[in-house]
This record gives C-alpha cells, structure tokens and sequence, in this order.
DNA sequence: CAATATGATTACCC
DNA sequence: GGGTAATCATATTG
C-alpha cells in the first residue's frame, strides 16, 4: 500500500492533472459540482423551476432526469465532505502522533510536511476516483435519459393535427420558414428542431409512396378547403361539409362542388383586395383543393384544369427541392392567371 | 408477437 | 446551414 503511494507521488506534483481536469470540467458543465446554492434544501426546488421556465412536456420529459441528477450531486458533495473531513482529521490524528514522538526524537519539519503531503494526496488520488464514478454515474443518467432517440415520444394528436395541415395546405411547397417553424413549434409545443426534424420525415415519407398518405391528403385537404371558403367565401349555400371522413372523400366532391370552389376562390384572387391573410388563405387553398380536385376524379372534364390539378402522381417535378417558391405566400396581388400558373408544378 | 408508424440521428450533398 | 435518403430505436397496432 505504501508502495502505491511512492510511485503516485513521485509522478504526480501540483501540476494540474488533465485527466482530474477533465473530470472536474465535466462535472461542472453538468452542474454537478456547480457552485452550491445557499440553502441546502435549493438543489430540489433550483431543479424544479429551473424545468418548470420552458417547455411544457419537454421539461416534465426532463424533470426525471434532473431529480436523479441532483441525486447524483447531492452524493457526490456528501462524500466530497466526507473526504475532505476524514482528510483533516487523519491529518491532525498524524500530526499528533509525529509532535509526541518528537519528544523521543528529533523531528524535522521536512518530514512533517512530507508526511501532509502524502496524506493529502492519497485523499486527492480517492477524491479522483469519487470523481470518475460520479462522471460515470451522469454519463449513464445522461444516455438513459436524455438521449431522445431511446425514449421517443410520439407527439401528441393535436400537434401532428397541426403539422399535417400545415403541411398538406403547403404541399407545393412544404417548406415552413424559420418563423413558420417556430410558430408551428410554440402552438404543438415541440421545439423548432422537432418541427423540422418532422418536415423532413413527412417529406421523404409522402414522397416515397404518395398513395399510402392518399387517405390522409384528401381529408386535411378537404378539411382546410371547407374551412377557408366557409371563412372566405362569405356564406352562400356552401358546400355540405360532407363527412371529411376519408373513405366517402371521393364521393363527397363530384365535378360541380369541386368548380364551383374553384371559381370562387378564382374570382377572390383576382379581387386582390386585402392582401395579407386573405392571399395566404387563397394560396393554401388552391393546395388543398388542387388535391380534392385531383382526387375527385375531375379528369375526364375541365381539360386544362385536369392539367394543372394533375398532382404528384404524374408532377414532372415530384421533388420540391428543385421548385423554388414561385410566388407562394408573398404576393397576393397578382392576377387570376398567377394562380394556374401557381399550380402547375 | 410481427408489422407498421414515427421521431431522431446520421451521412452526404449543395 | 438546410435539404434528402437511409437508418436506428422506440411506440403503436393488429
């Protein structure tokens, strides 16, 4: 046992020991061994609203995380104490020892101060090893806890309600701006990252097989498109909602329903009063009602509509990369034709 | 239980 | 830096 002591303290001086460093940076970053708040009872109730800030469920995600850290920190101060005590006090026990013996013997101070130093760094070389325990313990909470991929969460019916509507009334170009984002994100109450993270999923998803999310197309499309006109298209007989269901989708817009919508929102277009919100409404719908109406079957009549309604299946640029926005959302006061021209992508 | 859906991550590209 | 495509790891479903 002495022999462990020669050899570490022959190596090992005052020099800063980047591996101690290391740990000692790591267990400060996760607040481990962060500056103790003022009461002892703080960590908990420091823990708690530091989580309650932010997000909604992502905190209430974390806050398991974070009571087992403070666990994690709280042992590890204990012990910190604990070492640092049993240090102190096997010091003063040694000292003791050497000042009684230096009344048999001389003693010289050297060999007092050699003595310390040796204890003290068999007490450092433990307080290491508490250390490299401890930032083992948090890398393993760390990975449990935080590592999203491992406890994913299917978000909840409201918000993929949201993203999907967002997406299928932008389906010509399903690319929401950074504020789009961070709109999306703040209603479903996910972060943007997230956001984003199931733009890029619902994108190569859709694209992949168009048919599998057929059903759901038809039916957020008509969803939006009965919104808007009921809200645009200020009353009028309407169209009955007809169950947005998706197996009767077909048959709930024949041809004459389908242009009729159509039309009216043609004729707001050009219209071109009130930009702003009305011109986004219109924009979207013609997504989603190019999307009705493709799937209404309205092939065999209106030729040219048939033309630019024809959706993804046959689009010539099934990407949505290559497409820029061509107008999208920013200009509402363009002409009626703008709005064909729109489409035809 | 297998099969599918789904959110996150990764590699690679522009 | 943001996009796609492939992939991972889990959740949900039948």
């Amino acid at each position: 046992m002495n022999s462990v002591l020669s050899i570490r303290g022959a190596q090992e001086e005052e020099p800063p020991d980047p591996q101690l460093m290391r740990l000692d940076n790591m267990l400060l970053a996760e607040g481990v061994a962060g500056p103790e708040k003022g009461g002892g009872s703080a960590a908990a109730a420091a823990a708690a609203a530091a989580t309650g800030g932010i997000g909604a469920d992502n905190s209430a995600e974390h806050s398991d995380y974070r009571a087992k850290l403070s666990q994690i920190r709280q042992i590890y101060h204990t012990e910190l104490e604990k070492y640092e005590q049993a240090c102190n006090e096997f010091t003063t026990h040694v000292m003791n020892l050497l000042r009684e013996q230096s009344r048999t013997r001389p003693i010289s101070p050297k060999e007092i101060e050699r003595m310390v130093s040796i204890i003290h760094r068999k007490f450092s070389s433990i307080q290491m090893q508490l250390k490299q325990s401890t930032c083992e313990a948090v890398m393993i909470l760390r990975s449990r806890f935080l590592d999203a991929r491992r406890k994913r969460r299917n978000f909840n019916k409201q918000a993929t309600e949201i993203l999907n509507e967002y997406f299928y009334s932008h389906l010509s170009n399903p690319y929401p701006s950074e504020e789009a984002k961070e709109e999306l994100a703040k209603k479903c109450g996910i972060t943007v990252s997230q956001v984003s993270n199931w733009f890029g999923n619902k994108r190569i998803r859709y694209k992949k097989n168009i048919s599998k999310f057929q059903e759901e197309a038809n039916m957020y499309a008509a969803r939006t498109a009965v919104n808007a006109t009921s809200v645009s298209a200020h009353g009028s007989q309407a169209n009955s909602p007809s169950t947005p269901n998706s197996a009767g989708s077909a048959g709930s817009f024949n041809m004459s329903n389908s242009g009729d919508l159509f039309m009216s929102v043609q004729s707001l277009n050009g219209d071109s009063y009130q930009g702003g919100q009305v011109g986004a409404n219109i924009q979207s719908q013609v997504d989603t009602l190019r999307h009705v109406i493709s799937q209404t079957g309205g092939y065999s009549d209106s030729l040219a509509a048939s033309q630019m309604y024809s959706p993804q299946g046959i689009n010539t640029n099934g990407g949505w990369q290559d497409a820029p926005t061509p107008s999208s959302v920013t200009s509402p006061t363009e002409g009626p034709g703008s709005v064909h021209s729109d489409t035809s992508n």
